[in-house]
DNA sequence: CGACTTGTCAAACATGCGTTTGAGATTCTG
DNA sequence: CAGAATCTCAAACGCATGTTTGACAAGTCG
């Protein structure tokens, strides 16, 4: 079979109209259905997540995933696509499993702010069971940007960023401007996301970021006083 | 000749006593001596910090350098060898051309955290001909660790890490503690270098960090304000 | 001069990578 | 059952990488 673009060999017997939908998938009828695809899915997050891009190796990730190496061909075409699989499933499992929070659900920007804090910091840093690789994905993708980086920047980041904004921008009241604000957005974001890949080099410092829940809480309770305060003495310059 | 361990070549000849030492080198008596070495430390700093260590590939870097492969070999021994060389080299240039500036030669700790700020975004941000690749080495370091991070953050990142350390205690005043003070100093660390290393994003996000003088002071100052009201703030909690 | 050091060079080596092949199981389907 | 679809597998392909070789020219020195 010489294919001059890869197309999935499970659905060309598919008509199209099923085929088009990406959700449900109608070929579950095996023993085991799509359990290869699957571990694949789940190893390659987790050595992504640990490694970056380019240093996970198709090699690496099928054999963690007990798999041929020809089965990511098989199943997603290439190792970029399987690297979009497992962004864009990431990005869906954190779409799903929390909002991001609104300055219009608080009485007061602090509290949004500290809401905001939350929602990034344990995205970022949390390491538990079954929690979602996308924070370290995104880390990582900070590093070594792939072409999937625009993709995620529009679909994952902006959306946080932009309700930063308005949070700040309630903060800084009278003294709000694009530019002001801007670059308190990204003082607000390097605060974050340094904690998550600045941590080689915090551990080395003997000072490393937290990953459990309290110590999360606990940096999120000093980055909202801090960046409040930081913002005010900003208004008035 | 087959080696174990590996020996630079143009030393073997030198008496112990004179090897020993690692700055003047008593072996320029060519026509054009150390020649392509230089080249190579030039080279490679430049695209060692436009690629990271892992990208920049030792044929792209002897090509650029008009050199033969075999020259890295020759010259340093191995291409990590290269990479501390070159490391080391920005380390030195970066500590004899500027201090590192000291709480005790300031009035007041904002004035002197004003300072620091100034000192660590000109060395991470500024471009200019001539100007050390140092910072940038560092921010991709960062990245990607390599076993040179280790002496990196030791040698290069902790006396000036201890310096802000400093200043933040004096900020602190009575409720400094050295859990609160690691904590901030993460922050103000976090706050600078990630307007270097997060430049792909912020790029994407249309809010790049500045690269020219006015550009880095007016940050610097705006940070300094910043980081003073949030230590302000995290004083009486 | 003649031995030795220094530096350069083209070519090859060894390894790891993503990808591809073609054959062979297993399961579904008519 | 017969044939098609689905999935897995060992092996190889082609390429890029860092490293190593052995030869060779040019300079140094006894």
């Amino acid at each position: 079979m010489r294919l001059r673009f890869w197309v999935d060999p499970r659905r060309l017997a598919l008509p199209v109209t099923e085929a088009a939908r990406d959700d449900p998938d109608p070929r579950d009828h095996r023993a085991a259905p799509g359990a290869t695809r699957d571990r694949l899915i789940r190893v390659a997050g987790a050595l992504f997540a640990e490694r970056g891009f380019a240093r996970a190796s198709v090699r690496d990730i099928c054999a963690r995933a007990a798999a041929n190496v020809a089965a990511v061909r098989y199943h997603f075409g290439s190792k970029e696509a399987l690297y979009r699989e497992v962004l864009l499933g990431s990005h869906r499992e954190l779409r799903d499993r929390e909002p991001i929070p609104r300055l219009a659900d608080f009485r007061r920007p602090t509290d949004a702010l500290r809401a905001w804090l939350g929602f990034v910091l344990r995205f970022l840093l949390l390491r538990r069971p079954a929690h979602s690789y996308a924070g370290q994905l995104i880390a990582r993708e900070l590093e070594q940007p792939t072409a999937a980086l625009t993709d995620l920047v529009r679909l994952v980041m902006q959306p946080v960023r932009t309700e930063l904004e308005h949070i700040l921008g309630a903060l800084l009241g009278d003294a709000d401007s694009p530019a002001r604000r801007a670059q308190l957005a990204n003082f607000a974001l390097g605060l974050c996301v340094f904690h998550e890949f600045g941590r080689p080099v915090l551990e080395r410092f003997g000072h490393p970021p937290p990953t459990d829940e309290p110590g999360v809480d606990a940096l999120a309770d000093a980055l909202a006083s801090f960046i409040a305060a930081g913002t005010r003495a900003l208004r008035h310059r």
